[in-house]
RNA sequence: GGGCGAUUAGCUCAGUUGGUUAGAGCAAUUGUUUUACACACAAUAGGCCGGGGGUUCGAAUCCUCCAUCGCCCACCA
């Protein structure tokens, strides 16, 4: 027995060795000629499942730390099947998430901002700052002891998935599913970017609520929180059952510099949506501030007067007056102006939803833009479908295609209450605006000269200057990881992969885009089940940040007490979907655990020494029975692992071999194996060397360091077999 | 406004299709320095399973209403 053995188990001094021990062996790769743990499992089934790339900006969080376990977990426990397993990790250049960060750090050590720096410098230090995230990253998930094949390694933003991004948009282009067009878009006026709807956060606070009329003679009092865009007004919309308005409908009202500023022309329209019993019944609409009263000013052929600008200053087009001046000053000048002049009827406070952007927390504006969309609404032709219930030949849209992956059970999501989540995003989803105004990401693919437009890079033409939205990029993740758009071997044998297993806050971001761009492009579904945690907080139940400076680094914990620890810590009591509660004192508990089984093995070892392993033992009923309840409760365990429980399952392994093997069984053994009866001795012997072992492999998926290092150096181990891939007990 | 989740021991949570005296970890109390392990062992205490009503031979589990907390979605201007 290694003298390592007589101290407490260390796992700084193991964890290293150990995964480079793995990485030499190249077991991280699949391969053919693995053993198969069951008959049942066919030589050629694949397993395989792509890490959700963290994104660039820094270190390692709980939440990478629990994604890492879980996926380790299934990876290490379809390895053991016999499965051909790959689990293909990477990391996501986050575009505008790493920009501003970037942005940040640039403008706090030398005082300039990107465009003093120009767009090929600023990305050459963007770039040396995700290198240098990406290093630490790297180097924290294998800290993880996460099997990941790192020969298949990708980034969101290298050449080939560059390749990928333009073939996806040429394609998605042809079929007319991606336009440019002049549209209210959600802008970040801080960002100095579009942004999606899914990346509009809401906030709801106190807000001043304003009934007025435009002028004195105008018939119609309105309100609004916003006044200063009422400068921009081009109609008034009533339902038209209104008896009130019902005569006005149609009916054209000028206001002669209206607040002082610009001549309005107001014209009384009838719309179905205008609910009667808010605010005065009438609304104000202003075409280019709002994404419904854009809506209402298509249908009636309204004027749009773009009246704040992108950064958040009144425009030119409401008149001199006003031109130039921030939002807030605007809207005091507008209500001075209502109130000297005997316009503004009320005043009362309501609760609204402010808009803000999801990385900077400053309010949106809507204003209308010239940007790429995606159109999920268009149908268009299957040419050769993988989806279930979709036949080639059929006219679909992306809408349906998303929809129909999760109803037609060909895509699984645990647990199942987040189908209804995703259908009801689904029936809301508006096209989906992509190009972005930042620097870092991928360039869109189109050129310009004049008026004209070119897919293919051209001499004398102009690129858009514009990047991808970059969900547009990890759209791909999946396919783009494993060579496509060529028909490489890894795509043919590994897609769609297995699973794919992330937090359920980016359900719509990510889950559900790479649904879309998969469906599309590959006609096919690009997981068939979606496993999706939950948030890390702290004991006080917050969730976990850097402002409330309550974060647990899961690189600390490791250090403290060992990545195993931290893996049991993060897996046991907590199922799928639900939020987590990590404290100090629960991955300290599984810190003595792994202690537990260092001194069961050594107490196995010590008391094993003069075993024959080449010799056939007679095994004694009372151990016969030990190891039939040790089959009931790995058939129970196995059932759990096939179930995605793994929260059930680390915790049988953890109470049977505490509570069961060492508190019981072992004491047990311990008279009999100081017998003189011969038989009595071998068979105990035999015994807690064939549970040991037993619960080693069962342990292996959760605890991957304590479990090799003990096979290791465990006596049956002479050729220094890897536990890695040995074979998960046949129940 | 719509939807979802939670409510079980002091704390954090399990409890799989309804089935005996409701479980685990941590914390607590009392012992035990018995050579695998004090990062331990043995034992103890602790629960109208949020509240009301219902279905059932039987409910923490199914139905219904209510309360509190949390989350997500949504174009009430």
């Amino acid at each position: 027995m290694d003298e390592k053995f007589l101290k407490p188990y260390d796992s700084k001094e193991t964890e290293n060795n150990i995964y480079k021990l793995w990485e030499k062996s190249g077991f991280f790769r699949p391969k053919d000629g693995q053993p198969l743990a069951d008959s049942k499992i066919k030589k050629e089934e694949v397993f395989s499942i792509v890490l959700p790339p963290p994104n660039v900006t820094g270190n390692l969080h709980t939440g990478h730390a629990i994604m890492l376990a879980i996926e380790d977990i299934m990876v290490r426990y379809n390895r053991m099947l016999g499965k051909k397993t790959l689990w293909v990790p990477g990391t996501d250049h986050a575009a505008i998430a790493t920009q501003s960060k970037v942005e940040k750090e640039i403008y706090k050590k030398e005082k300039k901002n990107r465009h003093d720096l120009g767009r090929e410098e600023f990305l050459k230090r963007v770039n040396e700052y995700a290198k240098n995230s990406h290093d630490t990253i790297v180097n924290q998930t294998k800290k993880m002891g996460a099997s990941l094949d790192w020969s298949r390694e990708a980034f969101t933003l290298d050449e080939e998935r560059g390749k990928a991004v333009n073939e996806a948009f040429l394609q998605m282009y042809n079929a007319e599913l991606i336009y440019r067009k002049h549209r209210i878009v959600n802008w970040c006026p801080k960002c100095q970017s579009t942004l999606s709807d899914d990346e509009v956060e809401h906030e709801e606070q106190k807000a001043k609520f304003y009934t007025f009329k435009y002028s004195s003679d105008f018939p119609i009092y309105i309100s609004t929180t916003r006044p200063e865009t009422k400068l921009g007004d081009t109609a008034v919309a009533v339902n038209p059952n209104d008896k009130r308005y019902k005569k006005y409908i149609g009916q054209e009202f000028e206001i002669k510099k209206f607040a002082g500023g610009p001549d309005l022309k107001i014209k009384i329209i009838a719309d179905e949506n205008i609910d009667l019993e808010f605010g005065t019944g009438a609304v104000g609409i202003t075409p280019a501030h709002s994404h419904i009263d854009y809506e209402i000013a298509q249908k009636n052929n309204l004027p749009i007067i773009k009246i704040i600008d992108e950064y958040a200053k009144i425009t030119n087009e409401a008149g001199t007056e006003y031109s130039g001046l921030k939002i807030k000053e605007a809207r005091e000048k507008v209500l001075e102006y209502l109130k000297a002049n005997g316009l503004l009827e009320k005043e009362e406070e309501i609760n609204n939803n402010l808009s803000i952007c999801y990385r900077c927390n400053s309010p949106i504006e809507p204003l209308p833009s010239l940007q790429w969309f995606v159109d999920v609404n268009k149908k268009f032709k299957l040419k050769n479908s993988k989806l279930k219930g979709l036949k080639t030949g059929q006219d679909v849209s992306l809408k349906e295609i998303m929809k129909n992956a999760v109803e037609s059970k060909q895509i699984e999501i645990i647990p199942d209450r987040f189908e209804k989540v995703y259908y009801h995003w689904i029936d809301n989803l508006r096209d989906w605006c992509i190009s972005r105004q930042i620097w870092y990401g991928h360039q869109i693919p189109v050129w310009y000269k004049e008026e004209k437009i070119s897919l293919e890079e051209k001499k004398g033409w102009e690129q858009d200057p514009d990047t991808l939205d970059t969900w547009f990029s990890s759209g791909l993740w999946t396919f783009s990881t494993l060579g496509w758009p060529n028909n490489t071997e890894d795509l043919k044998t590994f897609h769609p992969t297995s699973v794919l297993e992330t937090g359920y806050d980016i359900l719509f971001f990510w889950v559900a885009r790479m649904i879309l761009m998969s469906g599309f492009l590959l006609e096919d579904v690009p997981f068939k089940k979606v496993y999706l945690h939950g948030l890390v907080r702290d004991e006080k139940g917050r969730k976990m940040s850097k402002s409330l400076d309550n974060a647990i680094d899961p690189i600390g914990a490791i250090e403290k007490y060992g990545a195993d620890a931290l893996r049991m810590a993060m897996i046991i009591g907590v199922g799928p979907g639900n939020d987590t509660v990590i404290t100090d004192e629960k991955i300290k508990a599984y810190k003595h655990f792994a202690n537990k089984i260092w001194n069961a093995s050594r107490f196995v070892f010590s008391n094993t020494e003069d075993f024959d392993y080449e010799e056939k033992t007679e095994i004694l009923d009372t151990d016969k029975k030990y190891v039939d309840e040790l089959n009931e409760i790995l058939k129970d365990i196995t059932k759990d692992m096939n179930g995605f429980k793994f929260y059930l399952a680390g915790e049988k392994l953890y109470h049977y071999f505490w509570h069961r093997f060492a508190d019981v069984i072992i004491e047990e053994t311990k008279l009999r194996l100081k017998s003189t009866d011969k038989k009595e001795k071998l068979s105990a012997q035999w015994t807690i060397i064939y549970i040991l072992k037993t619960c080693l492999k069962t342990l292996h998926p959760f605890m991957p360091f304590i479990t090799e290092e003990i096979w290791q150096n465990a006596p049956w181990n002479k050729n220094k077999e890897i536990l890695m891939i040995e074979k998960w007990p046949k129940i």
